[in-house]
RNA sequence: GGCCCCAUCGUCUAACGGUUAGGACACAAGCUUUUCAAGCUUGGAACCCGGGUUCGAUUCCCGGUGGGGUCACCA
């Protein structure tokens, strides 16, 4: 059989590492078992929608890479994705079950109902509208909310492909809402006719879908249609691991990410590392390899922490193996444009792509640097007062324009096609080390940066050329008189 | 409160009855090209508790404790 998976989400703003995760689950297994993935908006509650969300939606999942058989841009054999444009299944379906007396018009107020509710909350039992269920039933209106009459109060058993054996008591099952007064259908039930009319095989959804599994399982029985296979995903929790990582508890917009500077391929990597692993020690993997290794027992039972230290230390992962021309397209997306223009004239851009990557961690980073004048003097020699030349533990002016031209002859036996860093090393560092390393280090390397902070000497002098690392020298001993 | 789920270092996790309980992130110390970053080396750090089952339990069973979820005309 044909693996069909689906993401539901909801169109009320945006999505968060929790649905993302859930996404890239069921993207993972679908890929896997070359089978489907369904991404169906659910936007039966008009109320909570909010404009873009819909493009919002699939401009994360794009972003990631998970991407879509049939969705709101693509409707089905089943017809479209978009739970407001099936409304005709969601009627079909209620009338089935009125004819079958598996439904019933609500006969009560809303503060009726809200009356029970906190009688009940008062006495401390749990609120079941089953146990006001009225005697006779009406005809439906199409006004009031219809209720769904459980066929059979009992205990639940099924299987998850993830906790294996679960159950549940009486208490859990209900006469939940089917369509509401609005003639808008419920979670409940749109999601149960439309996996059912579109043939999903497999449902992953988070943990706390758990105790409602139990009506869910109820009306597959009044529909006699059978259940899927449930696949419960442990809940991501917030840092602290106090709750779930929530919208209203800090949970960032994905595409933050993306802003921030993350790689798709490094968000997905750790994101499938929460809640599943693949039995061994590896950790670093490209989509394609999740795919190949995504294995449904393997999948956690408890939940994780969302770590951002760990993101970012799997984003280093993978920035360290983008090629030179990919960590460049991104990297110019963060630099100033001056920057950038200025690198590029010089055609330094290439050279400092291993420098650049050694010292971030997300591509912002890059954006703070440049702010902080980081990269300015590879492109133009540095400014800088004088006395910042001098080693601490020799301040004086003419001992250090003296070891300044040692360096520079030292540099003068090289030609230019032995100006790299390995090589510039080699000449420079038996004197630095017979003369001692910072008088000597020190001001090489400030001649050429102008900053208390700066990558090493060699690599900068690697990087801006022979000539103009000779020029900037010549100009630091002419300034120290 | 009822019902349900979960439980290994601070965090993500490995282990599927017998291991000095492994790895990664983070942290600390040392080394390193006086700086920064990176890198390397080393270190501290966990089986929630109590009963069973067993020759032997982190692992299986039961109970407790703790945490989480859920009890909507939200999904």
């Amino acid at each position: 059989m044909k693996v069909i998976t689906r993401f539901a989400p909801s169109p009320t703003g945006f999505m968060h590492i929790g649905g993302v995760r859930t996404a890239l689950f069921a993207y993972l297994f679908a890929k896997k078992n070359e089978g489907t993935l369904i991404l169906r908006i659910e936007d039966t509650d008009q109320a909570r929608a909010i404009e873009g969300s819909i493009q919002h939606i699939q401009d994360s999942l794009s972003w990631l890479g998970i991407d879509w058989e049939y969705g709101p841009d693509k409707p089905g054999p089943f017809g479209s994705c978009i739970q407001s444009e099936r409304m005709d299944s969601y009627r079909a379906f209620a009338q089935k079950l009125m004819d079958a007396g598996h439904a019933y018009p609500d006969p009560y107020t809303h503060d009726e109902i809200t009356a029970f509710r906190e009688t009940a909350k008062a006495e401390k039992r749990p609120f079941l509208f089953r146990d006001h269920r009225p005697e006779t039933f009406s005809v439906w209106d199409g006004k009031s909310p219809l209720r769904f009459k459980v066929p059979e109060i009992k205990r639940y058993e099924w299987n998850d492909a993830v906790r294996g054996e679960l159950e549940a008591g009486e208490e859990a099952l209900d006469d939940f809402i089917l369509m509401k007064g609005d003639g808008y259908p419920t979670y409940n039930f749109a999601h149960i006719v439309d996996d059912h009319l579109m043939g999903v095989t497999h449902i992953f959804r988070a943990d706390e879908f758990i105790s409602s599994t139990p009506r869910f399982l109820s009306l597959y029985d009044a529909l006699g249609v059978p259940a899927p296979v449930f696949v419960t995903l442990p809940a991501i929790l917030r840092d602290d691991r106090t709750k779930k990582l929530g919208k209203r508890d800090g949970a960032k917009d994905v595409l933050e990410y993306k802003t921030e500077g993350y790689l798709p391929s490094a968000m997905v990597n750790y994101l499938a590392l929460i809640g599943w692993n693949p039995g061994t020690d590896e950790e670093i993997f490209s989509k394609d390899e999740l795919i190949q290794r995504f294995s449904v027992d393997q999948i956690q039972k408890s939940g994780g922490a969302f770590n951002e230290m760990k993101l970012k230390w799997f984003n280093r992962e993978h920035i360290l193996k983008l090629s030179s021309d990919e960590f460049l397209k991104h990297a110019s997306l963060f630099l100033s444009k001056e920057t950038y223009t200025a690198l590029n004239k010089k055609n330094l851009l290439e050279s400092l792509v291993p420098l650049m990557r050694e010292r971030i961690q997300t591509f912002s980073e890059l954006k703070d640097m440049d702010e902080a004048g980081e990269f300015s003097f590879y492109a133009e020699a540095p400014t800088y007062p004088v006395s910042g030349l001098l080693p601490k533990d020799d301040m004086d002016k003419q001992r250090t324009a003296t070891r300044l031209k040692q360096v520079m002859s030292l540099l003068n036996t090289l030609n230019d096609s032995e100006w790299h860093d390995q090589k510039i090393k080699e000449v420079v560092w038996p004197y630095a080390e017979e003369k001692g390393r910072g008088l000597v280090l020190w001001p090489f390397r400030f001649t050429l940066s102008g900053r208390g902070k700066s990558p090493d000497p060699f690599t900068i002098a690697g990087v801006i050329g022979k000539k103009e690392t000779i020029t900037r020298i010549e100009d630091a001993i002419r300034a120290l008189g």
